[in-house]
Order: C-alpha cells, then structure tokens, then sequence
RNA sequence: GGAGAAAUGGCCGAGUGGUCGAAGGCACUCCCCUGCUAAGGGAGCAUAUGAGCUAAAACUCGUAUCGAGAGUUCGAAUCUCUCUUUCUCCGCCA
C-alpha cells in the first residue's frame, strides 16, 4: 500500500510512476474522495466532539447533584445525526482504502522502463551450458523411462492436470534438495528455519499483497466462519510474522527460511507450459524472507539473491540474473530479480527464483513497524523475499542438465551426502 | 465435541456506567546525586488520524482505539448479544 500523503502531494507525478507499471489512476476520482472526506470528517469529528463535551458536562453536573435535563434536552436530536454522519464517512473511507489497496507499489529507480518480460535486463550469467553429444530428453521423458519415477498420468487420476507424483529414487532427490537448500540457508547464510501454516486468513493475504486483487489465483477454502486460502507462497506466511508489531531496531534483520508447499490455481495460464512440472498446481518452495531497516532495503536485496544464486553455484546448474523491467515486476515489488536456469530441452533459460524487495509497501498494509531510536517515529519496515528455490524446477533442471546418454542422470556432487548414491537409475 | 475462565499500552497489571487514553510496576530515554561495573531522586514515555501553524519539524486543538463486530445510554474498558483467540478440566485423536 502507498502512504496516502504522496498521493496528496504530488499526484501527478505519483501518477506518472504507476503508469510504468501499467496501472492507470483517476485523478479526478480521487481528489473528489479527497475532498468529500475531508468535508465528513470534519463534519463527524465535530459532532463527536459534542457530543463528548455536552455528556462529559452531564457527568460534572450529576457529580455535584445538579439536574442535567437543560442539557440533556440541547443533544436530543445530536444521536441521529451523529451516527448518519458516521456512516458516510466509515463508507467514504473504506472507498479510498479499496482504491489505494488496490494500487501498485512504485518502482525504485533503477528498474528499466519496459512493457514485458521480453525488455528485462540480463545482470549476469553464470555458468556455460553443457553440450551434448547425445539426442537429450526432456524431464517428462527421462522420469517416465525411469520406471515412472515421475508419473503425471497417475497424478491426474488422483486429482487432475497440473500434478505429479514422484516415486523411489527421485522422490529422494527432490527431498535431498529440499534438504540441502535449507542447510545452506540455515548454515552459511544466516537464516532462521521456520515452519509455517500452509492456510492462511484473508487479513494475512491482504499484508502481502495476494488479496484483494489476486483472489483468482489462491486455491480457497470456505468455511462457515472464515475464509482460509491455501498459500501460494511462504512469502505469505513469513512475512506477516511482524504484522500488527512494533519491533525494536536491534531486532532487525530477521532472516526467516521455511520450505512449503505452495498452491496456485494458475487461472488464466490454460495453455501455458501444459506438458511436465514446470507450471503445477501444487510444488514446494524454499523461501527466503528478510525483515529489514528502510536503509538497508536494496542493499538486502543483492545480498539475498546471492544467496538463492549459490544454491544455483553448488548443484553446478548454468543460470542467468535478470533485472526485471517495469512492465513485469510484482504487484508489490519496488524493485525484482528474476533468476533463470538453463533448461535444455527448452534450449532456454527459465524463471526458477524470484527475488523482490517490497520496499515499505507489504510493511504498511501489515502495519509492521520498527522504533526509530534517532528519532523517536515508528518506521515502516522493509520487506524482501525470494525462492531460494523453487524445489520442483530445480529437479526438472537437474534431470535435464545431468542426463546420461543411457537416460539415467548423475547426481551433483552436493546431494550426493544426501542421496548415498551418485547415479539414479 | 462438552464444561468453565480469560483477553487492557513494549511487557506485567489495576480499573463493573461519568472530568479514563486509562492507577501502579517493569523496561526504555533524559536530567540530578553518587561514583565504578551497585543504588537513590526527578521528568518523560501507546497507536492511528484530521485541522491549525510551519520551509519542514516542533507545537496546539480535535477524533478514534482497552481481542473483533453490533447493541443499550446523553455518556461504555466497565452493561447486553455475536464472533475470534488463549487457558483449565473431560472426551476423542496423528
């Protein structure tokens, strides 16, 4: 969420920058909210301070004995006019708070101006692909030849497209990796391991971002009472750890890493990435959330990339960093790095982390704060987070890059303490 | 699932209709005393938001907030209803 003042100082250059990101405001729309909610408020918050002098004097006057009926009569009418009062101003408000929920947050300067993913900027490249001198196979194939380790047709008997169940030795894999990522994590880069709920409230999907806008693609589950939504994100989960605190600066940074299921309904991607593991309903993540400072923000999120990179370095799998440009950067990101690892059978690179600072957009729709000690304020803390990674797309990646001629696959030297083996077959 | 109890500021905790945004304590900040890793004294110390003033802040005034929502009342932390969460006991259970 945007702080409302910037909206009242300079519209239209705020307006200016959301437009990078393609979202369009009225406003004409919204200097008339403005200005009508000025006018209620004033309205309300005078008849409410009325109401409290007269029965605040009601209370000195009965104190003393004295008959407040003179009084009494001056507020007979006071009640209705009050409460109608209230009521459009509780409306009005809550307009304005669906139109600036419902805006983007603005980009840091340095993100390229772009319409698409096709005007993202590469960072760097890591790594050279490897040749084959062999007829490769795609993940789809080399699981299936392996005595369906990887099983999609069974997957759709259980639940339908865009699932898959994995059995034996890479089952294994994808929990070895899973392992390891965390290890890293834990271990070299200084977070702390979490474990989280993978169903989260409609108050927790609105702090970071999900909700209102991107109900759609959230799996959702009805109650009687309330609503809970399947997480497409630890992200989710872990950075609404802070909501609703006022945290002391010393706190900070908090380093959280959790592996989970994610869920995405992935409406509106019929078509897409239809064939393998790529696109699913349903895959694990490990994810990588940081709490910080406003000043350290950026500098937090070189740091926290490097981290998701060296997950890429240690299975040896060739990558690229790419800048996003303004047209495909998140919802609530300021400023995203996208990392893409080289798939072969694609002959491509694919997104296989995302990595965003959120700058203090998730911090004020959660009202996550930390004590200023210089200045006595309550800041909004900055947000960041990043797949370090996705667990289901580095096993398509290593499938595919450690394919053996023979269609067995070697297993990279950093799972093998993990796996006890060096060769799946 | 059944029965009961509870929810107050960063933390603990008082407060059952009226000058209560809330006693007291702890923590924290500043000052004094003292002087050495202790103790004493004083002051300050919730959040959000609006208006005024300002270059900005400070400041002044107002409003809202005592788990959430609704109600009773001139007036609600306090009374009523609904919900949520926590704790205790029983049942069930991975």
């Amino acid at each position: 969420m945007l702080d409302i003042n910037l909206l009242r100082g300079d519209i239209a250059a705020i307006t200016k920058k959301l437009e990078t990101k393609g979202y369009k405001l009225d406003i004409d729309k919204f200097n008339n909210l403005e200005n009508e909610r000025k006018f209620l408020q004033i309205k309300t918050e005078e008849l409410q301070a009325k109401r409290n002098s007269i029965s605040k004097q009601v209370g000195i006057l009965k104190s003393k004995g004295e008959d407040p009926q003179s009084i009494l009569s001056q507020v007979s009418n006071l009640g209705e006019e009050l409460k109608a009062a209230e009521f459009s101003f509780t409306q009005l408000q809550k307009n304005i708070d669906d139109l600036l929920s419902g805006m983007p947050n603005l980009l840091d300067d340095s993100v390229p101006l772009g319409l698409n993913e096709t005007e993202n900027k590469e960072v760097r490249k890591v790594g050279v692909p490897r040749s084959f001198d062999f007829d490769i196979k795609d993940h789809v194939d080399l699981g299936h030849n392996l005595n369906k380790q990887v099983d999609f047709e069974l997957a759709s008997k259980l639940s339908g497209s865009r699932f898959y169940v994995l059995k034996d030795k890479i089952a294994k894999l994808h929990r070895a990796l899973t392992q390891f990522m965390l290890d890293m994590h834990t271990e070299s880069h200084g977070y702390t391991e979490m474990y989280v709920p993978y169903l989260v409230n409609s108050k927790t999907a609105f702090g970071t971002g999900q909700l209102p806008k991107f109900e759609e693609d959230f799996f959702k589950i009805s109650q009687a009472n309330e609503d809970l939504y399947l997480i497409s994100t630890a992200e989710i989960s872990l950075t609404n750890f802070v909501a609703d605190s006022i945290l002391k600066e010393d706190e900070l940074p908090i380093k959280m890493v959790a592996h989970t299921p994610c869920f995405r309904s992935e409406a509106g991607s019929y078509g897409r990435d239809t064939r393998g593991m790529i696109r699913v309903h349903q895959f694990d993540k490990v994810e990588l959330v940081q709490i910080v400072k406003a000043e350290d923000s950026f500098s937090a999120l070189e740091e926290l990339t490097n981290h998701a990179e060296n997950i890429l370095k240690k299975l040896k799998l060739p990558y690229r960093v790419m800048l996003l440009c303004s047209g495909d950067t998140g919802f609530a990101s300021a400023k995203t790095y996208d990392l893409e690892v080289w798939i072969p059978s694609q002959s491509t690179y694919r997104e296989i982390s995302s990595c965003s600072c959120m700058s203090d957009f998730q911090g004020r729709r959660m009202k996550a704060r930390v004590k200023n000690s210089s200045t006595g304020k309550n800041d909004f803390v900055h947000t960041l987070n990043g797949s370090g990674l996705a667990v289901g797309r580095t096993l398509v990646a290593i499938l595919e890059n450690y394919q053996n001629a023979d269609g067995s696959i070697t297993v990279p030297e950093a799972l093998r303490s993990y796996m006890n083996c060096d060769t799946i077959t």
